[in-house]
DNA sequence: TAATAATTTGACAGCGCTGTCATAACTCGA
DNA sequence: TCGAGTTATGACAGCGCTGTCAAATTATTA
């Protein structure tokens, strides 16, 4: 049916081993043979099998993505970035949701993970927050001897990652508040098992200890990343007379933001005249909502390339390298200049 | 290093073979055999090996999911609806983002989907709109001998697919508007690509007809289920003068109608005070705009799920079947009675 | 030109599993 | 108690590829 590498070799006259060659770019093949087996593979609509490939070499060509995060534009950017790098070497993603609530107990997540693993021997796992924190996670994969990389994580376990300076984009956009003139500013926590939750809040508190201005704790709300969360948390803040409201709301991501700016529509209050509002991801929803949000924008997409890049690379090359990736504060509609 | 089956029989005083049978459910073990196996491949953290399990039965135990759609959410519900099929038989999903517009031609595309089921050869792939209509890749997948399920095609090929009746749904949601005593409805269309587009335009007019109502030529707009393309659909339907303007605007999607709503907004105009809204998705943005949209819910996980679980099907039972859906209006905030 | 080195090629085993088919071990009824 | 019928088990080849290592070919040098 399908052609195999005996098929090639037959015709080709030469041993499928010079096949194999020509195919995993190995060296030592006179130009004349390759481009001769190049073209008989290609009338024969030759393309090596995976499995046996894998078999033979026990690699499986596969990387995994190993999620557990509720935002849908979040893990698809990464995973678009993850993919365009395994494609550049014939590389094939495997998605693996892991909904630690749903499956039960956090035992039976865990043998989840192992499971999948143990049998797709997988040669490579990108993690994503709140999971690249997770050590009971991290130790299946030391266990299982599988390399990985961590997005975003914040402890420091020996896996190599890739982020971003999550605590100085919190303090530049807060920077940014400070300069149009903003004193009274609050803060919407995200969920608390993130890593970003609690770099945020510090590169908040930095900025608004630079400036000596002191920080009510009234105006540090914990939220959990959800939209709903954050209407909650507006609706505590804004719902104070006058002068007690704080004049912006810096939430510690798009969909609480997004729900800052509903809140505050409903209940009369003008965005961003009457209270100024910041996000943080530059989510598809940031430039949905109206006003347009100012936020960070992360670079996700980005950080899902370079973490499958640095998973591809042969390691006999340089040590594995961890990386901070740059960042940028979009400035949208929804931060006004205090006189 | 990773026990094999060979150490399992080994330790366990079988034949491979038995092992084997043990490990697919095979009949023909005796109950004491059986469960003894089990025990020892447990004990040595045996699982079976994917590729050499591939390359013996010509199954690769993998789904692909090809898409070409730009939203995330409606991507990561099917998605997460096929990986819970195949982890029910232990199967994986690798998935294929297709973007025809970023390969450069088309032909390059059908190209790239070629090479990826070439190589992978996956037991089966699930296409999603607008890919479930393009014929190019659909003769690929029949070319390469691949079983496939289509999610919410239009044009009948011999491939099953499941989808949900948008023609009905369209019609059943402009019922509703027009139970509310409206009159001057306007439409906006979906990308032209999308089949779903041409179903919900005709459930729409046909509603329309069967109420005796004339729908202007100026009240149909096409957009392309972006945002911005909804925006600009909105301004366009808006800026009439009062009694022109449409009293309620049926967008095919929810993005297209979020963006309604927002442009309303902006221009002054109450929602749904003085112009109703409806969208169709219920995707995430639905519950997060204010007021939140009335829609049509869209059973997306399901889909997903159910396109994997009938290409997991032992083909040898029924015959492949085509399913249809149910949806369900989400009566919620954007829709007002015209009295 | 012969000897040596470098390059190119191929034979063959084996990766871990399952399909086929033969054999062994049981049932059970007469 | 003996076979026929049934169930349980195993030997072995082979899926399509690559790693190892030896052989053949070509290039280089003295």
């Amino acid at each position: 049916m399908k052609a195999t590498i005996t098929d090639v070799a037959k015709r080709a006259g030469v041993s499928m081993k010079t096949v194999s060659r020509v195919f995993n770019n190995e060296p030592n093949v006179a130009e004349k043979t390759r481009a001769h087996v190049k073209a008989v593979a290609q009338e024969l609509r030759y393309s090596p099998n995976l499995a046996a490939r894998s078999l033979a070499t026990s690699k499986s060509y596969l990387l995994a993505l190993i999620y557990d995060n509720p935002s849908p534009s979040y893990i698809s950017r990464i995973q678009r970035g993850a993919i365009d790098a395994c494609r550049e070497v014939g590389y094939h993603l495997v998605v693996e949701p892991m909904y630690l609530t749903d499956a039960g107990s956090y035992a039976e997540t865990v043998r989840l993970v192992r499971t999948v693993l143990d049998r797709l021997r997988v040669d490579g796992v990108i993690l994503t927050p709140p999971l690249s924190d997770n050590d009971a996670v991290l130790e299946v994969l030391e266990e299982l001897n599988i390399k990985c990389v961590r997005v975003a994580p914040s402890n420091d376990s020996a896996q190599p990652f890739v982020s971003m300076d999550d605590v100085n984009a919190a303090y530049q956009i807060t920077q940014y508040l400070l300069e149009q003139g903003h004193k009274d500013i609050a803060f919407i926590r995200g969920h608390i098992d993130h890593a970003a939750t609690h770099q945020r809040h510090v590169g908040f508190m930095r900025a608004m200890a630079e400036a000596d201005l002191e920080v009510l704790d009234d105006f540090i709300v914990q939220g959990d990343f959800s939209f709903e969360s954050g209407a909650a948390a507006a609706r505590q803040l804004l719902a104070r007379s006058n002068s007690q409201r704080p004049t912006a709301i810096f939430a510690s991501n798009d969909d609480m933001a997004a729900a800052v700016i509903s809140v505050a529509g409903q209940m009369g209050l003008d965005v961003p005249g009457e209270v100024s509002v910041c996000g943080f991801d530059d989510t598809p929803l940031a430039r949905v909502v109206w006003p347009a949000l100012t936020t960070v924008r992360q670079p996700i997409y980005k950080m899902g390339y370079r973490a499958a890049k640095e998973l591809l690379r042969h390691s006999d090359e340089t040590p594995a390298k961890s990386q901070l990736l740059d960042f940028e504060i979009k400035r949208r509609n929804t931060v006004s200049k205090i006189t």
